[in-house]
DNA sequence: CTTAAGTTGAACATTGGTGTTCGACTTAAG
DNA sequence: CTTAAGTCGAACACCAATGTTCAACTTAAG
């Protein structure tokens, strides 16, 4: 898609990426993370970062809109609507864990540097997904009924979040994340 | 306890209180909060805040050692010794969620902002508690041995800090976070 | 009532981040 | 090889936050 309107050079196509990829990581790790060091990071002039994102909040707009499009994707690859919910949660978890993590600390970046723009809709997109199959499982009976079904989809992302972190701090490893992601939150949602 | 070294006048006294008070509101629900902000938020001019708190890091060392003293306390009447470890969770929830999230949203800035100190000393003397908590219902057979106690403090911690913010954004009622947070750490931590 | 302790706003220096402009240099693309 | 696109460092203006100093004012305490 889209080499159309001003043709880029590859040369500028390579840093837009990595910038992006340096922009992800600082935004995640180290929110308040400064231009500067972003330009560092990914391996390029102050002023060629500038020169693509002409402000702090366009690029975290651009990064935030680059992970949700990836969320979208990756979840699409766990096909939520197959097999029973529990299953689809599972694969959920498998395959997603690390990139709805990223997903969370972006909004909650966004939306502190931007305000609840109408980020919180394209926001809607992925968590609905979570959501939707939630709401699938408590029609099948095998997810509990009995607390806002707001309240699941944050005991969700909180555990996530709490992996991820663990993950980060070397207390976790990566390869069990699922794991004892699922072992905690299996029994916590089911009815 | 001590108004011996250097004896201050009760309308000091009353300031710093005052100061204290804000900035522990201001810390956890706005990080980057500013000294203007706070000294405004106290009712106190910026001078003043200076002279009682020489510096951004002392204030905030300040608020954590009260809040972390406060834990304590809140901790202590919720007797986590007696009964079943069960029992005794159930009790710290209901007295203490609140303080705990407090005491969490400000090691995590004070570990941003100070880094690591020997402030991880002084954070242990509170999760110690939790942990203990646990450790006995491990011992007991009522919670859970199959994952690291690590991840299951994790745990606790997470959820509290996802409540608090429910709480916040009006999502969920202050008077059923308890039941909820119950309803939901019990399972996943049960044995 | 006296006075020492405490408060205050205004003004100042400093720092660190943002965003811009410029002119020289490098590189992809035809 | 030519040239337009892109990069780069240096220098600039700007702003917001930190922390300091001063001189006038207010207030608690004896």
């Amino acid at each position: 898609m889209a080499t159309t309107e001003t043709r880029r050079r590859a040369d500028a196509e390579r840093n837009i990426a990595a910038i992006l990829d340096a922009a992800l990581v600082a935004f995640t790790e180290e929110p308040q993370s400064s231009m500067v060091a972003i330009a560092r990071a990914a391996g390029v002039g102050r002023v060629t970062l500038y020169a693509h994102f002409p402000s702090r909040e366009v690029l975290l707009e651009a990064v935030l809109d680059r992970t949700i499009a990836e969320a979208g994707e990756v979840i699409k690859k766990a096909e939520p609507e197959e097999g029973s919910a529990i299953e689809a949660l599972q694969r959920l978890l498998r395959t997603s864990w690390h990139v709805l993590d990223q997903h969370r600390k972006l909004f909650d970046l966004a939306q502190r540097e931007l305000g609840s723009v109408q980020l919180r809709q394209r926001h809607r997109q992925v968590v609905d997904h979570v959501e939707g199959l939630l709401t699938r499982g408590q029609e099948e009976g095998v997810i509990r009924s009995d607390l806002p079904m707001n309240w699941l989809v944050t005991t969700v992302y909180s555990l996530l979040h709490a992996a991820a972190e663990d993950v980060n701090a070397g207390q976790l490893k990566a390869e069990d994340a699922a794991d004892v992601l699922e072992a905690t939150l299996l029994p916590a949602l089911k009815s």
